[in-house]
DNA sequence: CCGGCCAGTAACTAAACGGTTACTTGATGA
DNA sequence: TCATCAAGTAACCGTTTAGTTACTGGCCGG
């Protein structure tokens, strides 16, 4: 908070209370980013209304277009900040720290629950993969921001099958996509499982039992 | 082939084969369904354009109209249809009848190859979760149409646990939406997995070995 | 203190969209 | 054989949509 440009130099900006909504491009932009990510991860791309952002924003359509430059710009601006998102939460994460079977359990543990908590980065995935990665493919910020995760899994998959605890065969990058698979899945998915089971699957038991058996389920496919 | 209604009577009805595109109901039906279903699948509900569907289906608006209503209803019939066919699929398969593992196998297999075989379900059942299963809930039809596979696959846990090769804590439901998961994310996700990770999934190769992986990670995580 | 630039507004436009109307064509049974 | 009704066509309609234009107002450097 608080940010105000290069340097307080002489005179302290006033800024009053009661007036909040003067100027502020960063402001502006930042929560037309906002109700974008919201209303693309409600409504696709197709469904999104330019509109709709635009007043989920308390802005209108010209700043949309004045910050940038069309629907689709915005939504690939979306996109990367979501990207962005996961891999600096990723960056908090160091599983290789204990015995590597606690390291997959963390992994495992990370990505659901941000999964969890970050629904909109499923949806927009989603969303993504249905136009054959259209927008993720023409990305240059994207290109470079690999995660990071499949260098560490692999160092953390080895240490393990020299302890002799993991299986010679396991692969770091099955690994990881049966954790984002068992995560993905439950989550984006839940509407037409509860609806089709009969079970509501994000009670609050049923999500603990679910982050439990992925978990089980990592650990048991790789265990000697 | 050769559906010709209620019991051949009289006489043979003569259809000249240079003009195959005479009045047929039943015909142009099942195009505007059969192109529905492509344009739902490649759009979302948002983006798919009732024209598009007309001109795939080498028809007009009037036609669609005439036997569906509206999209809305359109679309409700494509995602019926979509259920009814893997449902009709599995009605194939009979995992109770060899040994425990095997059954559970077969089921891995099987929903893995359908889902590889459809990828246009796939696509639907993710629109239809981005929409919060709105059309699904409210379909009389499928509300009847409960897979079967839940009771089967109880009762194959259960033989597996009494003849010691299953852990008693091995869930039918988790076992399914473990495999569902597995296939569910591969494929769905193909896109943006294969450009973020370099790696296309698609290969015979890969496409193979995650097969084999399904199989392994299910009878893993619940053999004893 | 003021000129020019940039944040911000609102009304507008052309095209696309879902849905309809008015009409034609062809099969069928009394 | 012809009245009837369903199948099929094409032009049309009102609304919504992405994107634009013409304008207002605040702020900063010279």
């Amino acid at each position: 908070m608080g940010m105000d440009g290069s340097g307080e130099k002489k005179i302290v900006k006033r800024r009053p209370a009661d007036r909040v909504l003067q100027r502020d491009p960063e402001r502006t932009r930042a929560a037309i980013l906002e109700a974008a990510t919201k209303e693309f991860s409600e409504n696709g791309m197709g469904g999104a209304r330019v509109d709709a952002i635009a007043e989920r924003a308390g802005t209108n359509k010209r700043m949309l277009y004045h910050y940038f430059g069309d629907k689709e710009q915005l939504y690939l601006h979306v996109l990367e900040e979501a990207y962005v998102g996961i891999r600096t939460a990723e960056r908090e994460l160091h599983i290789g720290d204990r015995s590597p079977e606690e390291g997959i359990a963390e992994l495992a543990l990370f990505t659901w629950r941000y999964f969890l908590k970050h629904p909109e980065f499923l949806s927009l995935l989603g969303t993504e993969n249905l136009h054959r990665a259209r927008w993720l493919r023409q990305s240059v910020r994207l290109k470079e921001l690999h995660s990071h995760l499949i260098v560490e899994l692999t160092q953390v998959l080895d240490r393990g099958k020299q302890a002799g605890v993991f299986i010679d065969t396991a692969d770091p990058l099955n690994v990881y996509l049966t954790i984002a698979s068992l995560g993905y899945f439950y989550i984006s998915n839940q509407y037409t499982l509860s609806t089709i089971f009969g079970r509501e699957l994000t009670e609050k038991t049923n999500l603990d039992a679910w982050e439990r058996h992925i978990v089980h389920v990592t650990l048991a496919s790789i265990k000697t």
